[in-house]
DNA sequence: ATGGCTTCCATCGGAAGA
């Protein structure tokens, strides 16, 4: 079972690009980030066309969050428990059936924070906490469960090219990367890291001045796997390549597989 | 960099992103 999370940043000016990555890279299931679309607008006849399965989370404009899969979707869940007055649409999760086993996963886009400090960074740090204590429950079952999405969280140094020109942004700051080791830590495991110990490995290059030519990149498109789906971990990548594409989104495709 | 792109929404500029 193949499982990917993609911000493709605009699904009506990405459908084009998004359906040529599909048919190539072929996942069994995908978390879709940054909509910015109403779940009426998303264009999920070309979707299924390709043998997909839609569970969306839209929103006018901006954030938005969805769920492709080849194999049936159980149990819908829309929204991130822990504020009923929180609007944004930047999580959705769903049980995947797989030929082998069941499979939690769950989409994210994490709020960006900027500018830090403000009521922008509080919003993010608290979301954080509600993601921890989401993500805690999660492992209580002793599932096979996935949590990916746009974290925009740089984990550590060796995640950015420039880590010193990060230092003051709310994707680097120490609360925010602590917040990150207190979920990590509950007993996730960072699929990447799993497979790489190297720097330079990215998931987002920014579309001004020239980043994607430079190589200067960050990682924050994550994959966190409970115990139980980390044992079936087979492999790991991103696929960089999708960033040198016609009209790309700034983010690129990262992945696993599972024996699931 | 008070933003060098890009998207969306709504008009012909502004918000938001990271």
């Amino acid at each position: 079972m193949r499982i990917a999370t993609f911000n493709i940043n605009g699904i009506k000016a990405r459908i084009d690009a998004l359906a040529e990555w599909l048919a190539d890279a072929r996942p069994d299931v995908v978390l879709l980030q940054e909509l910015k679309s109403v779940d009426d607008g998303v264009p999920r006849g070309s979707l299924e066309d390709l043998g997909y399965n839609v569970e969306t989370h839209g929103q006018k404009g901006f954030n938005g969050v969805a769920i492709l899969s080849r194999f049936p979707l159980e149990d819908i869940s829309r929204g991130l428990p822990g504020d009923p007055d929180d609007e944004q649409a930047r999580w959705i999760e769903a049980t995947v059936t797989g030929p082998k086993a069941a499979i939690r996963v769950c989409g994210l886009y994490l709020p960006n924070g900027n500018p830090a400090p403000g009521p922008k960074f509080d919003y993010k740090l608290g979301w954080m906490e509600r993601l921890r204590k989401r993500a805690e429950a999660l492992l209580e079952k002793e599932e096979i469960v996935v949590i990916a999405g746009d974290f925009n969280v740089i984990p550590e140094p060796r995640d950015a090219a420039r880590p010193d020109a990060w230092v003051k942004d709310a994707l680097f700051l120490p609360e925010t990367r602590a917040a990150w080791r207190r979920i990590v830590n509950l007993g996730y495991h960072d699929a990447i890291r799993e497979v790489t110990q190297d720097d330079g490995v990215y998931s987002f290059w920014d579309y001004q001045a020239g980043a994607w030519q430079k190589n200067d990149g960050i990682r924050i498109d994550h994959l966190l796997l409970s115990p139980q789906a980390a044992d079936r971990l087979v492999s790991a990548g991103i696929d960089k390549d999708v960033r040198g594409r016609e009209k790309p989104s700034d983010h690129v495709p990262v992945w696993i597989e599972l024996d699931a």
